[in-house]
DNA sequence: TCCTAAAATGTAAACGTTTAGATTTTATTC
DNA sequence: GAATAAAATCTAAACGTTTACATTTTAGGA
């Protein structure tokens, strides 16, 4: 097998040096069409193709933006990844996605593994908001944009969405629906996302005059699985809630295949309200009113805050986006 | 700002080579205790990750493997994403996920820039398996690892599932129940799996004596509207048929929704069997019976293949393997 | 103490690019 | 046709590792 063809081998066919080769892959002009012709030609008859590594050790960058995700299963993140990809694609950027699950000493690895590989910035939802382990990426000069969870104390862009908004409006509407028996489903409190959730809806319920009930407060872990038990707990109640707000899509899930199991009735015997739109929200009957957020979006300005801090040499100020959840009303939170 | 430490500055603030630092960093052994501690407190002193590109330069290999999907959005593929990675992680491999949108020409870009950057081999459900665009993987000596889709003249180890077995049971299983009026959803019929699925129900039709109907069978494109639009074109036919089958999950969701939309009473008026186990399927009202593949272990064993394949220098003879789906029996085709 | 083998460490060359700066070629003007 | 400016091309030095091979140090025995 003969070995691959390097730069070297192309400049040697096609009679001339490899600085101007180079010239010639990189677009850069100052070269004589003949010579460019014989060059293409050259670089088509060996099969050429340039070695990102050497070029990258030359210029120190890489053209490639690391996405850390702490659930790819979760269909939430894929969708936000489509968005970062497409903007990425524009710009002539490539990304590189891993899942962390959720543990820090994993992403704590995969941020190693990122720098090592001298990625040129990084998009993250981090499974630890407390940045400690994040700080090496600062250290090495490398861009930061933090997607639907903050990062505290570093100096990084974000882009969040408004939870407590998005859960204060759902509750009070079911307020408005004449519910008072609310409960909630969290995901970790330790997370921003989870933890604004439940503010908005410890908001909602005190400016309507309702006192918080601690046995409506359920913690899950924004898995199905919490999301099924939670529900669970809450049947098993002496006084029941007549509605539910569940904080995530993946316990929604769970919240319902709950109810069927139980045989509770949604939308009968209990009112349902879900955090981001997903898939059976309109499958199942009556349908699920959700607080929906526009997924894609989160993705694509992800990116573009990262492109710019990664042009820019500049300091630029700390960014942050907070875009607005939309409440679709459908059918699951009819009065009782 | 300072620049980044390199192994040559480990070196000197160890007062040591590069070539023991290196020693060092690579756990190659042969270096006295008291060097290495020395050693280990400049690394972290500095604060030093070491240069992959650097690394890449001299090895001539990442530990990176490469991941190509048609559509991330499509819940099966992160699926089947968790479960390569979790063997790669175990092997020391990182993966980098692109999608094509079963875009060919977004293909041949990607698969161009993965070998730019040099990865080990390939995993890849190919948005076209003429495999004319992927030979230049092969020209590299870069392993690929066929997953879904196979991929014609190019030896690459594939893993499937059995998809006309799938479909042949599922659709002797509405047989069975007395449906004899039954159209199928197709996806596109260039591709292995929507071709084979369509075969093995022509064969479940032909081997319990019923004409297969033209009207009956769907030109879908594996996308939820698809799904959609072919449910309620047969919904017009003034025959309608009395049990569906859909060639995969996104189609299957767009069934159901079409079904409630046209008020078409599943499982009373109309039987369903969906290809892939979806979240839904348990929670619409009748619980909808599919064929389930295990997309977690199709991960897990394509990535087997390619290790095996990129750590065995010699040739190893093409390898496939072929799982096979299970139908899960809920309650979407009661007899009609 | 000296000798020797083994262990530890060091030296230097590669890997394949990019890019200043030097050199050659071409085009222009008189 | 010579002088000059501009354009095209070339030379050579980096970038940060790994590693074969050379050298030095250490330890053990006589």
């Amino acid at each position: 097998m003969e070995t691959k063809p390097n730069i070297q081998a192309v400049a040697r066919l096609a009679n001339v040096s490899i600085a101007t080769v180079s010239r010639v892959i990189n677009g850069q002009g100052g070269v004589r069409k003949k010579t460019e012709d014989r060059i293409l030609k050259a670089i088509d008859e060996l099969g050429y193709i340039r070695n990102a590594a050497a070029r990258t050790m030359k210029k120190k960058e890489t053209k490639t933006v690391g996405v850390i995700v702490p659930d790819i299963k979760n269909p939430f993140f894929p969708i936000v990844m489509a968005g970062i990809e497409q903007k990425a694609r524009e710009k002539g950027y490539f990304t590189i996605l891993s899942s962390t699950n959720e543990s820090q000493a994993m992403e704590e690895n995969i941020v190693k593994n990122f720098i090592e590989r001298g990625v040129d910035g990084v998009i993250i939802t981090t499974a630890n908001e407390n940045s400690d382990h994040l700080k090496v990426l600062q250290v090495q000069g490398i861009p930061i944009v933090a997607v639907d969870r903050s990062i505290k104390q570093l100096e990084a862009d974000t882009v969040l969405v408004d939870n407590e908004k998005g859960t204060y409006e759902a509750v009070s509407h079911l307020i408005s629906e004449g519910h008072e028996k609310i409960a909630i489903i969290c995901g970790p409190l330790e997370t921003t996302p989870a933890y604004r959730r439940l503010k908005g809806y410890k908001r909602a319920l005190n400016d309507h005059n309702i006192m918080a009930d601690e046995r409506y407060i359920i913690k899950g872990n924004f898995q199905e699985s919490s999301g099924y038990k939670g529900t669970r707990d809450l049947f098993l109640l002496d006084e029941r809630p007549t509605a539910i707000f569940s904080s995530n899509n993946l316990m929604s899930l769970g919240c319902i295949k709950a109810m069927q199991d139980l045989n509770w009735k949604l939308g009968n015997e209990v009112s349902f309200i879900g955090f981001d739109d997903i898939d059976i929200a309109t499958l199942v009957n009556p349908k699920l009113t959700v607080v929906s957020r526009p997924m894609n979006l989160l993705g694509e300005l992800a990116f573009q805050l990262l492109h710019e801090r990664m042009s820019v040499k500049d300091d630029l100020p700390k960014r942050e986006y907070i875009l607005s959840p939309e409440l679709k009303i459908r059918d699951s939170c009819r009065l009782i």
